[in-house]
DNA sequence: TTGATATTAGGACAAGCGTCCTAGAGTCGA
DNA sequence: TCGACTCTAGGACGCTTGTCCTAATATCAA
Protein backbone atom coordinates (compact mmCIF):
# COMPACT_ATOMS: atom_id res chain seq x y z
CA UNK A 1 0.00 0.00 0.00
CA UNK A 2 1.15 3.53 -0.61
CA UNK A 3 2.57 5.21 2.05
CA UNK A 4 0.25 8.05 1.30
CA UNK A 5 -2.81 5.77 1.50
CA UNK A 6 -1.72 4.32 4.82
CA UNK A 7 -1.33 7.70 6.46
CA UNK A 8 -5.12 8.71 5.78
CA UNK A 9 -5.75 5.20 6.66
CA UNK A 10 -4.46 5.47 10.07
CA UNK A 11 -5.57 8.99 10.81
CA UNK A 12 -8.90 8.13 9.54
CA UNK A 13 -9.00 5.76 12.03
CA UNK A 14 -7.64 7.77 14.90
CA UNK A 15 -9.70 11.01 14.01
CA UNK A 16 -13.13 8.62 14.44
CA UNK A 17 -11.48 7.00 17.81
CA UNK A 18 -10.04 9.91 19.56
CA UNK A 19 -11.56 12.74 17.60
CA UNK A 20 -9.50 15.16 15.40
CA UNK A 21 -9.02 17.97 17.82
CA UNK A 22 -7.58 15.02 20.59
CA UNK A 23 -5.37 13.40 17.14
CA UNK A 24 -1.91 15.04 17.16
CA UNK A 25 0.28 15.42 13.75
CA UNK A 26 2.51 13.41 16.00
CA UNK A 27 0.40 10.48 16.85
CA UNK A 28 -0.71 9.71 13.42
CA UNK A 29 3.33 9.72 12.84
CA UNK A 30 4.11 7.33 15.49
CA UNK A 31 0.97 4.64 14.64
CA UNK A 32 2.47 5.23 10.72
CA UNK A 33 5.66 4.44 11.87
CA UNK A 34 7.12 7.69 10.42
CA UNK A 35 8.66 10.89 11.23
CA UNK A 36 7.12 13.86 11.73
CA UNK A 37 9.21 15.33 8.58
CA UNK A 38 8.34 12.42 6.64
CA UNK A 39 4.36 13.15 7.12
CA UNK A 40 5.00 16.79 6.71
CA UNK A 41 6.29 15.84 3.26
CA UNK A 42 2.85 14.09 2.36
CA UNK A 43 0.54 16.76 4.37
CA UNK A 44 1.62 20.05 5.11
CA UNK A 45 -1.01 20.87 7.14
CA UNK A 46 -3.04 19.61 9.72
CA UNK A 47 -6.31 20.86 7.50
CA UNK A 48 -4.70 18.83 4.71
CA UNK A 49 -5.01 15.32 6.16
CA UNK A 50 -8.20 15.71 7.47
CA UNK A 51 -9.39 17.18 3.95
CA UNK A 52 -7.59 13.97 2.33
CA UNK A 53 -9.61 11.75 5.66
CA UNK A 54 -12.67 13.68 4.61
CA UNK A 55 -12.20 12.23 0.70
CA UNK A 56 -11.44 8.79 1.79
CA UNK A 57 -14.72 8.27 3.73
CA UNK A 58 -16.62 9.90 0.24
CA UNK A 59 -14.96 7.40 -1.47
CA UNK A 60 -15.37 4.20 0.83
CA UNK A 61 -19.26 5.29 1.50
CA UNK A 62 -19.66 5.91 -2.70
CA UNK A 63 -18.43 2.51 -3.00
CA UNK A 64 -20.23 1.10 -0.53
CA UNK A 65 -23.54 2.74 -1.75
CA UNK A 66 -23.07 0.97 -4.99
CA UNK A 67 -22.36 -2.61 -3.97
CA UNK A 68 -25.99 -1.91 -1.94
CA UNK A 69 -26.90 -0.78 -5.36
CA UNK A 70 -26.31 -4.12 -7.14
CA UNK A 71 -26.87 -6.06 -4.26
CA UNK A 72 -29.73 -5.34 -2.91
CA UNK A 73 -33.06 -6.44 -5.50
CA UNK A 74 -35.51 -3.61 -4.82
CA UNK A 75 -35.31 -0.20 -3.04
CA UNK A 76 -36.76 -1.63 0.40
CA UNK A 77 -33.52 -3.90 0.07
CA UNK A 78 -30.99 -1.59 -0.61
CA UNK A 79 -32.36 1.07 2.48
CA UNK A 80 -32.43 -2.71 4.86
CA UNK A 81 -28.84 -2.47 4.30
CA UNK A 82 -28.70 0.98 4.94
CA UNK A 83 -30.18 0.19 8.44
CA UNK A 84 -27.67 -2.73 8.77
CA UNK A 85 -24.70 -0.79 9.15
CA UNK A 86 -25.87 -0.25 13.06
CA UNK A 87 -25.79 -3.61 13.36
CA UNK A 88 -22.67 -4.69 10.82
CA UNK A 89 -20.43 -2.00 12.92
CA UNK A 90 -22.48 -2.09 16.32
CA UNK A 91 -19.24 -2.53 18.37
CA UNK A 92 -17.72 0.47 16.97
CA UNK A 93 -20.56 2.30 16.99
CA UNK A 94 -21.06 1.61 21.00
CA UNK A 95 -17.53 2.59 21.33
CA UNK A 96 -16.95 5.49 19.51
CA UNK A 97 -20.47 6.38 17.45
CA UNK A 98 -21.01 7.25 14.01
CA UNK A 99 -18.21 8.30 12.34
CA UNK A 100 -20.55 10.92 10.05
CA UNK A 101 -22.26 12.69 12.87
CA UNK A 102 -19.21 12.37 15.45
CA UNK A 103 -17.00 14.15 12.83
CA UNK A 104 -19.78 16.71 11.74
CA UNK A 105 -20.87 17.59 14.94
CA UNK A 106 -17.21 18.27 16.30
CA UNK A 107 -15.94 20.33 13.48
CA UNK A 108 -19.05 22.32 13.63
CA UNK A 109 -18.41 23.13 16.95
CA UNK A 110 -14.97 24.05 15.54
CA UNK A 111 -16.37 26.59 13.06
CA UNK A 112 -14.05 24.28 10.94
CA UNK A 113 -13.81 25.12 7.38
CA UNK A 114 -14.56 21.63 6.08
CA UNK A 115 -17.45 21.40 8.75
CA UNK A 116 -19.40 21.31 4.98
CA UNK A 117 -16.81 19.01 3.17
CA UNK A 118 -18.05 16.33 5.86
CA UNK A 119 -21.76 17.16 5.65
CA UNK A 120 -21.18 15.84 2.10
CA UNK A 121 -21.30 12.12 3.38
CA UNK A 122 -24.44 12.92 5.23
CA UNK A 123 -25.80 13.93 1.92
CA UNK A 124 -24.36 11.59 -0.17
CA UNK A 125 -26.51 8.81 2.28
CA UNK A 126 -29.83 10.91 2.09
CA UNK A 127 -29.56 11.88 -1.68
CA UNK A 128 -29.06 7.65 -2.29
CA UNK A 129 -32.04 7.05 0.42
CA UNK A 130 -34.26 9.65 -1.27
CA UNK A 131 -33.95 7.99 -4.50
CA UNK A 132 -34.67 4.59 -2.70
CA UNK A 133 -38.13 6.16 -1.86
CA UNK A 134 -38.46 7.60 -4.92
CA UNK A 135 -38.40 4.31 -6.78
CA UNK A 136 -40.99 2.81 -4.10
CA UNK A 137 -42.84 5.31 -5.95
CA UNK A 138 -42.87 8.59 -3.04
CA UNK A 139 -43.40 11.95 -4.53
CA UNK A 140 -40.22 13.50 -4.11
CA UNK A 141 -41.13 15.28 -0.88
CA UNK A 142 -41.81 12.43 0.98
CA UNK A 143 -38.98 10.81 -0.24
CA UNK A 144 -36.83 13.31 0.96
CA UNK A 145 -38.42 13.30 4.40
CA UNK A 146 -38.17 9.50 4.87
CA UNK A 147 -34.11 9.76 4.18
CA UNK A 148 -34.03 12.61 6.53
CA UNK A 149 -35.70 10.88 8.96
CA UNK A 150 -33.75 7.20 8.50
CA UNK A 151 -30.57 9.53 8.73
CA UNK A 152 -31.56 10.94 12.30
CA UNK A 153 -33.20 7.47 13.60
CA UNK A 154 -29.57 6.39 12.96
CA UNK A 155 -28.22 8.93 14.16
CA UNK A 156 -30.12 9.21 17.44
CA UNK A 157 -29.89 5.45 18.02
CA UNK A 158 -25.43 5.89 17.09
CA UNK A 159 -25.57 8.41 20.39
CA UNK A 160 -27.86 6.28 22.71
CA UNK A 161 -25.82 3.32 22.32
CA UNK A 162 -22.65 5.13 22.76
CA UNK A 163 -23.96 6.62 25.97
CA UNK A 164 -25.44 3.78 27.40
CA UNK A 165 -23.10 1.35 26.06
CA UNK A 166 -25.69 -0.50 24.78
CA UNK A 167 -25.53 -3.22 22.03
CA UNK A 168 -29.28 -4.30 22.82
CA UNK A 169 -30.69 -0.95 22.20
CA UNK A 170 -29.01 -0.62 19.08
CA UNK A 171 -30.01 -3.95 17.52
CA UNK A 172 -33.52 -3.29 18.59
CA UNK A 173 -33.81 -0.16 17.01
CA UNK A 174 -32.04 -1.86 13.65
CA UNK A 175 -34.74 -4.26 13.52
CA UNK A 176 -37.98 -1.29 14.69
CA UNK A 177 -36.40 0.47 11.47
CA UNK A 178 -36.23 -2.58 9.24
CA UNK A 179 -39.90 -3.06 10.31
CA UNK A 180 -40.66 0.45 9.51
CA UNK A 181 -38.81 -0.12 6.18
CA UNK A 182 -41.68 -3.34 5.78
CA UNK A 183 -44.90 -0.76 6.34
CA UNK A 184 -43.74 1.44 3.43
CA UNK B 1 -22.37 35.92 41.94
CA UNK B 2 -19.76 34.03 43.46
CA UNK B 3 -16.76 33.80 41.33
CA UNK B 4 -16.25 30.47 41.29
CA UNK B 5 -19.90 30.17 39.82
CA UNK B 6 -18.84 32.46 37.35
CA UNK B 7 -16.14 30.61 35.90
CA UNK B 8 -18.05 27.18 36.07
CA UNK B 9 -20.97 29.02 34.21
CA UNK B 10 -18.51 30.33 31.62
CA UNK B 11 -16.93 27.09 31.24
CA UNK B 12 -20.43 25.07 30.81
CA UNK B 13 -20.60 27.63 28.27
CA UNK B 14 -17.26 27.43 26.16
CA UNK B 15 -17.37 23.63 26.56
CA UNK B 16 -20.99 23.24 24.46
CA UNK B 17 -20.05 25.96 21.90
CA UNK B 18 -16.19 24.48 21.35
CA UNK B 19 -16.12 21.41 22.96
CA UNK B 20 -14.12 20.24 26.43
CA UNK B 21 -11.02 19.22 24.72
CA UNK B 22 -10.86 22.75 22.22
CA UNK B 23 -11.68 24.62 25.66
CA UNK B 24 -8.36 25.81 26.99
CA UNK B 25 -8.29 27.09 30.71
CA UNK B 26 -6.27 30.19 29.62
CA UNK B 27 -9.29 30.96 27.39
CA UNK B 28 -11.82 30.15 30.14
CA UNK B 29 -9.43 32.50 32.54
CA UNK B 30 -9.71 35.31 29.66
CA UNK B 31 -13.57 34.73 29.13
CA UNK B 32 -13.91 35.50 32.98
CA UNK B 33 -11.57 38.18 33.17
CA UNK B 34 -8.99 36.44 35.74
CA UNK B 35 -5.67 35.61 35.63
CA UNK B 36 -4.81 31.80 35.38
CA UNK B 37 -3.03 31.61 38.77
CA UNK B 38 -6.48 32.91 39.66
CA UNK B 39 -8.76 29.78 37.87
CA UNK B 40 -6.31 27.64 39.28
CA UNK B 41 -6.77 28.59 42.67
CA UNK B 42 -10.53 28.03 42.18
CA UNK B 43 -9.99 24.43 40.23
CA UNK B 44 -7.10 22.68 40.37
CA UNK B 45 -7.27 20.49 37.16
CA UNK B 46 -9.01 20.59 34.10
CA UNK B 47 -10.93 17.67 34.93
CA UNK B 48 -11.90 19.32 38.21
CA UNK B 49 -13.93 22.17 36.51
CA UNK B 50 -15.36 19.73 34.06
CA UNK B 51 -16.51 17.75 36.87
CA UNK B 52 -17.77 21.11 38.28
CA UNK B 53 -19.93 21.45 35.18
CA UNK B 54 -21.21 18.19 35.05
CA UNK B 55 -22.53 18.84 38.37
CA UNK B 56 -23.57 22.38 37.11
CA UNK B 57 -25.52 21.06 34.73
CA UNK B 58 -27.26 17.86 36.39
CA UNK B 59 -28.30 20.56 38.96
CA UNK B 60 -29.72 22.81 36.42
CA UNK B 61 -31.63 19.73 34.86
CA UNK B 62 -33.06 18.61 37.72
CA UNK B 63 -34.64 21.82 38.78
CA UNK B 64 -35.86 22.35 34.78
CA UNK B 65 -37.22 18.26 35.33
CA UNK B 66 -38.98 19.91 39.03
CA UNK B 67 -40.68 22.52 36.97
CA UNK B 68 -42.11 20.40 34.11
CA UNK B 69 -43.13 18.35 37.20
CA UNK B 70 -45.61 21.16 38.76
CA UNK B 71 -46.38 22.73 35.79
CA UNK B 72 -47.48 20.09 33.72
CA UNK B 73 -50.89 18.85 34.56
CA UNK B 74 -50.75 15.62 32.93
CA UNK B 75 -47.79 13.07 32.30
CA UNK B 76 -48.27 13.76 28.71
CA UNK B 77 -47.97 17.46 29.30
CA UNK B 78 -44.97 16.70 30.74
CA UNK B 79 -43.30 14.42 28.17
CA UNK B 80 -44.14 17.81 26.19
CA UNK B 81 -42.31 20.16 27.76
CA UNK B 82 -39.29 17.49 27.45
CA UNK B 83 -39.98 17.65 23.73
CA UNK B 84 -40.47 21.43 23.53
CA UNK B 85 -36.87 21.86 24.53
CA UNK B 86 -35.98 21.42 20.93
CA UNK B 87 -37.83 24.29 19.99
CA UNK B 88 -37.17 26.54 22.79
CA UNK B 89 -33.61 26.22 22.48
CA UNK B 90 -33.32 25.15 18.69
CA UNK B 91 -30.98 27.95 17.26
CA UNK B 92 -28.09 26.93 19.92
CA UNK B 93 -29.09 23.23 18.79
CA UNK B 94 -28.40 24.13 15.27
CA UNK B 95 -25.36 25.65 16.25
CA UNK B 96 -23.65 23.32 18.79
CA UNK B 97 -25.83 20.60 18.91
CA UNK B 98 -27.21 19.16 22.00
CA UNK B 99 -25.12 19.41 25.48
CA UNK B 100 -26.35 16.55 26.54
CA UNK B 101 -25.46 14.47 23.62
CA UNK B 102 -22.16 15.82 22.30
CA UNK B 103 -20.44 16.27 25.72
CA UNK B 104 -20.95 12.53 26.20
CA UNK B 105 -20.05 11.50 22.74
CA UNK B 106 -17.00 13.80 23.22
CA UNK B 107 -16.01 12.27 26.72
CA UNK B 108 -16.74 8.89 24.85
CA UNK B 109 -13.62 9.04 22.67
CA UNK B 110 -11.63 10.94 24.91
CA UNK B 111 -12.16 7.52 27.03
CA UNK B 112 -12.58 10.35 29.92
CA UNK B 113 -12.87 9.18 33.48
CA UNK B 114 -15.78 11.67 33.57
CA UNK B 115 -17.93 10.01 30.91
CA UNK B 116 -20.21 8.63 33.02
CA UNK B 117 -20.75 11.39 35.48
CA UNK B 118 -21.69 12.90 31.77
CA UNK B 119 -24.11 9.87 30.99
CA UNK B 120 -25.66 10.46 34.55
CA UNK B 121 -27.63 13.68 32.32
CA UNK B 122 -28.92 11.27 30.02
CA UNK B 123 -30.33 8.44 33.23
CA UNK B 124 -31.91 12.28 34.84
CA UNK B 125 -34.12 12.58 31.74
CA UNK B 126 -34.89 9.05 31.21
CA UNK B 127 -35.55 8.11 34.32
CA UNK B 128 -38.48 10.83 34.50
CA UNK B 129 -39.56 10.56 31.33
CA UNK B 130 -40.21 6.62 32.10
CA UNK B 131 -42.33 7.77 35.45
CA UNK B 132 -44.53 9.54 33.03
CA UNK B 133 -44.87 6.53 31.04
CA UNK B 134 -45.46 5.07 33.97
CA UNK B 135 -47.87 7.16 35.41
CA UNK B 136 -49.73 6.74 31.87
CA UNK B 137 -50.21 3.25 32.83
CA UNK B 138 -47.39 1.70 30.65
CA UNK B 139 -45.51 -1.20 32.03
CA UNK B 140 -42.12 -0.83 33.06
CA UNK B 141 -40.90 -2.43 30.32
CA UNK B 142 -42.79 -0.11 27.89
CA UNK B 143 -41.61 3.00 29.52
CA UNK B 144 -38.39 2.01 29.76
CA UNK B 145 -38.59 1.36 25.83
CA UNK B 146 -40.29 4.69 25.17
CA UNK B 147 -38.51 6.78 27.52
CA UNK B 148 -35.02 5.11 25.43
CA UNK B 149 -36.66 6.07 22.33
CA UNK B 150 -37.91 9.70 22.85
CA UNK B 151 -34.26 10.51 23.99
CA UNK B 152 -32.63 8.51 20.66
CA UNK B 153 -35.38 11.02 18.94
CA UNK B 154 -34.18 13.93 20.07
CA UNK B 155 -30.11 13.07 19.71
CA UNK B 156 -30.84 12.30 16.00
CA UNK B 157 -33.12 15.48 15.82
CA UNK B 158 -30.35 17.76 17.38
CA UNK B 159 -27.57 15.79 15.14
CA UNK B 160 -29.15 16.13 11.47
CA UNK B 161 -30.28 19.66 12.63
CA UNK B 162 -27.03 20.73 13.25
CA UNK B 163 -25.91 19.40 9.95
CA UNK B 164 -27.83 20.67 7.60
CA UNK B 165 -28.64 24.07 10.00
CA UNK B 166 -31.85 23.07 9.53
CA UNK B 167 -34.49 25.09 12.05
CA UNK B 168 -37.15 23.30 9.59
CA UNK B 169 -35.93 19.81 10.62
CA UNK B 170 -36.32 20.70 13.83
CA UNK B 171 -39.22 21.98 14.32
CA UNK B 172 -40.68 19.43 12.33
CA UNK B 173 -39.60 16.41 14.60
CA UNK B 174 -40.47 18.25 17.76
CA UNK B 175 -43.98 18.51 16.40
CA UNK B 176 -43.72 14.61 14.75
CA UNK B 177 -42.53 13.72 18.52
CA UNK B 178 -45.82 15.93 20.21
CA UNK B 179 -48.13 14.12 17.77
CA UNK B 180 -46.74 10.54 18.92
CA UNK B 181 -47.46 11.67 22.58
CA UNK B 182 -50.63 12.42 21.85
CA UNK B 183 -51.59 9.00 20.56
CA UNK B 184 -50.16 6.93 23.42
C1' DT C 1 -4.68 47.00 64.94
C1' DT C 2 -3.15 42.58 64.46
C1' DG C 3 -3.01 38.24 62.48
C1' DA C 4 -5.01 34.53 60.02
C1' DT C 5 -7.32 33.26 55.99
C1' DA C 6 -9.20 33.84 51.32
C1' DT C 7 -8.39 35.57 47.02
C1' DT C 8 -5.77 37.42 43.26
C1' DA C 9 -1.92 38.24 39.69
C1' DG C 10 1.72 36.86 37.06
C1' DG C 11 5.15 34.31 35.63
C1' DA C 12 8.07 29.78 35.56
C1' DC C 13 7.97 25.00 34.10
C1' DA C 14 8.20 21.01 31.09
C1' DA C 15 5.82 19.06 27.56
C1' DG C 16 3.36 18.98 23.45
C1' DC C 17 1.47 21.33 19.52
C1' DG C 18 1.61 22.46 14.25
C1' DT C 19 4.90 24.04 11.15
C1' DC C 20 9.10 24.35 8.69
C1' DC C 21 13.88 23.39 7.27
C1' DT C 22 17.94 20.88 5.97
C1' DA C 23 20.46 16.94 4.84
C1' DG C 24 20.73 12.60 3.30
C1' DA C 25 19.02 8.10 1.39
C1' DG C 26 16.52 5.65 -2.10
C1' DT C 27 14.92 5.15 -6.94
C1' DC C 28 15.28 5.09 -11.68
C1' DG C 29 15.63 6.78 -16.43
C1' DA C 30 19.34 8.64 -19.55
C1' DT D 1 27.54 6.28 -13.68
C1' DC D 2 25.27 10.42 -13.57
C1' DG D 3 21.70 13.49 -12.37
C1' DA D 4 17.08 14.38 -11.16
C1' DC D 5 13.48 13.31 -8.45
C1' DT D 6 10.99 11.14 -4.63
C1' DC D 7 10.99 9.93 -0.11
C1' DT D 8 12.63 9.89 4.69
C1' DA D 9 14.66 11.36 9.33
C1' DG D 10 15.37 14.45 12.76
C1' DG D 11 15.53 18.43 14.86
C1' DA D 12 14.64 23.72 15.27
C1' DC D 13 11.01 27.22 15.67
C1' DG D 14 7.63 29.77 18.17
C1' DC D 15 3.59 29.08 20.47
C1' DT D 16 0.19 27.08 23.62
C1' DT D 17 -0.98 23.68 26.81
C1' DG D 18 -1.94 22.22 31.84
C1' DT D 19 0.30 22.67 36.06
C1' DC D 20 2.53 24.80 39.83
C1' DC D 21 4.78 28.41 42.64
C1' DT D 22 5.45 32.73 44.92
C1' DA D 23 4.23 37.09 46.35
C1' DA D 24 0.96 40.56 47.00
C1' DT D 25 -3.62 42.10 48.19
C1' DA D 26 -8.45 41.74 50.37
C1' DT D 27 -11.20 40.33 53.88
C1' DC D 28 -12.59 39.88 58.38
C1' DA D 29 -12.63 37.92 63.13
C1' DA D 30 -10.19 38.64 67.58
Amino acid sequence: MNKKEEIIQTADKLFYEQGYEATSFQRIADTVGISKGNFYYHFKSKDEILDAVIDFRLNKTMKMINTWQVEGNTPKDRVKKFINILVVNQDKIIRYGCPVGTLSTELSKLSHSSREKAVGLFILFKDWLRQQFINMGMSERDAEDNALYLLSQSQGAATIADAFQSAEFLKAEATRLQNWVDTL
